[in-house]
DNA sequence: ATGGCTGAGGAAATCCATTTCCCCAACCCC
DNA sequence: GGGGTTGGGGAAATGGATTTCCTCAGCCAT
């Protein structure tokens, strides 16, 4: 069951070798002794922030002996009291795909300059295990949760999480997505209709009209804001719009494009992530099928190691640890109390033209 | 009015704008006081490890109405007696890079379900970063401490890492290494070295003799096992090993090919990662050299993706999910004082061939 | 019958920082 | 000078679970 179990076997070793007995690291009652202050005086001394005014003197010494003992609140005890802890925690579908691995190291990055931890939680694109996850989360009272993940369109998984989000929000934690969600949470977005134009924009340029779209689920806002745009640029042009859904992953597009291919193929391909496009493109090249020769291949998200593919891919770079971090800052910001006019940030993105896009194939 | 009388003082909630308490978690005295029980019984009861003994009776009385009021324990209440977060940290060079991705997501897995959080650190590959992070996490007293990215040979770094991790020991938490590294802390690893030898094996078997070795940092111990593996193979051969250090990262490993081809190039590499694997075969795509008629390449890792590249690439399948997982069990083994007899666990490795190896070019 | 032991339960201490009450003195205003 | 305010300090409650002492009844052996 719970984690601190107490098992008595563990007790059994009080005495480490090495001699040196338990570290027992200084606690608040220490300083006050030694600053010859009440435990209270020695509490708001340290907290600068408290209501309660303390004697410039008085904060001196209780400083001074903080810091000769080098004192460090407990950050439980502190947690117990004031029902958060010092931990950011950020819900992803997935930490092995590139695209949440950048966006976790840009706000672990951020996060931990400012003191606080991250916690990772991957659902594993488990609507279930996201839920299991977040409900951990509130009970361990983190500050705040930042969803990197686009909510899901599912009744009762959106009713639960919205609880949940009360709950956070009623014992004071933020929170924050930085992904398309249907709660009203603050969010720092990436532009992804924009984007989604662009790059069908681009393809229409490059005097394509067969231009395919292979999506992500439909049960994910993260597709379907992608779409809109792919779908926007489509009927800018007045062609029709083509697309096929599949999963955020490799296989996914690998299976997609498979599909594409049986009827007669599009001449280019927008996909909705560059993960699955790295899938597409390895099917077409099984297939026999050049790049950009017979079919052009765009992607979104511009994950590192794009330059490294062949070709190298076309996509729409999206700032993926700035966001992460950006995530960070306006969880910290929620924090503090600090409400934001603009609920919903949009973040730009921007079109980055490589080698797998190129002009229709003449004949 | 007996003693165990719920504390009727209106508690306080902070009416939110939106109105409904959603959030009134339930307290093991709410529990006691169901199952008309003491709060020491009732923790007793839920405890099973406990060595005092409650009648099976009771006990069924306070598990029935702790499932009624669905109650959860307090992780931070919990934590300031234990003196533990239910928390483990994980300490890598780089979320970004598959390999640690991979571990990640299997050690949060397990350690989910054993409801542990899991905490991420990514140093970055900076010693310095890597040290304040452990130092942060000894404060915040988390349960324990995973090492995935492989130690550093340098004095200082060492000698502080060492003295971090007396401190961590002596409040209770734990230590685990899935990289090789310096210290004797208990390790589950992969066998680097047979992993090596294996691979290396194969590329003579296949009658290459000039078969070079890209590798990565000297300072770092993963290094060191895999050019050692390497180099029994070579030598059990009588040919002579050649060995080009880099950076564990794609660029670095497309650098160290250039410099490979610029002399008379080998006709097999063997690249101690994938990651450095993707950017050798890049550049060498780039100089129009054939992979495998002109030169084989062989990786190490099996990050996910490998079937998807062009070739596909011959690898040495570690299970990292696996360690990761493993890293975690042995961990709460650790705080559970089960002092394993084997410090150090091998963990065994598959050479998988692919298409980017093949026999020496003729001619 | 007496002492010892075990199983089962409860009261209270404990972990440690924060916060709520309370108190006291000094100072101000009418 | 009485009443009110303010600055500064302390005692104790608080948060919620674990653990240490006790206590008490029942049972066995002597």
């Amino acid at each position: 069951m719970g984690p601190l179990r107490h098992k008595t076997k563990a007790r059994k070793t009080p005495v480490r070798r090495g001699g040196a007995n338990v570290l027992r690291l200084t606690t608040l009652s220490d300083v006050a002794q030694h600053a010859d202050v009440s435990l209270a005086t020695a509490s708001r001394a340290l907290n600068p922030d408290s209501d309660h005014s303390v004697n410039a003197g008085t904060r001196a010494r209780v400083v001074a002996a903080a810091t000769r003992l080098s004192y460090r609140p407990n950050p439980m005890a502190r947690a117990l009291r004031t029902r958060r802890v010092p931990t950011i925690a950020i819900v992803v579908h997935d930490v092995s795909d590139p695209y949440f691995a950048e966006i976790v190291r840009g706000a672990t990055r951020a996060a931990s300059a400012k003191g606080f931890l991250t916690v990772v939680c991957s659902s594993d694109r488990d609507p279930d295990t996201e839920l299991r996850y977040v409900e951990m989360l509130l009970l361990s009272r983190v500050s705040g949760v930042i969803f990197a993940g686009g909510g899901l369109e599912e009744a009762n998984y959106r009713r639960t999480m919205r609880e949940y989000g009360r709950s956070i929000a009623n014992y004071g934690g933020a929170i924050v997505a930085i992904a398309p969600r249907a709660e009203l949470w603050p969010a720092e977005l990436a532009d992804n209709r924009s984007g989604a134009r662009m790059v069908t924009e681009h393809l229409l340029t490059l005097g394509h009209t067969a231009v395919a779209m292979i999506s992500g689920p439909a049960t994910l806002r993260t597709s379907r804001e992608r779409e809109l745009g792919y779908a926007e640029a489509m009927k800018g042009a007045g062609a029709k719009p083509w697309i096929v859904a599949s999963d955020f992953t490799r296989a996914g597009g690998a299976v997609a494009m498979a599909r594409l291919l049986a009827d007669p193929p599009p001449t280019a391909v927008f996909v909705a992530s560059d993960v699955m496009a790295l899938g597409a493109m390895a099917e077409l090249r099984r297939q026999g099928v050049g790049v950009p020769e017979e079919v052009s291949v765009a992607g979104f998200d511009d994950i590192p190691g794009l330059e490294f593919t062949h070709p190298t891919l076309t996509t729409v770079r999206v700032p993926m640890a700035e966001l992460g971090a950006a995530g960070v800052a306006r969880l910290l910001g929620e924090l503090d109390g600090e409400r934001q006019v603009t609920r919903v940030r949009l973040h730009p993105v921007e079109l980055i033209i490589r080698e797998s896009t190129g002009p229709v194939p003449t004949g």
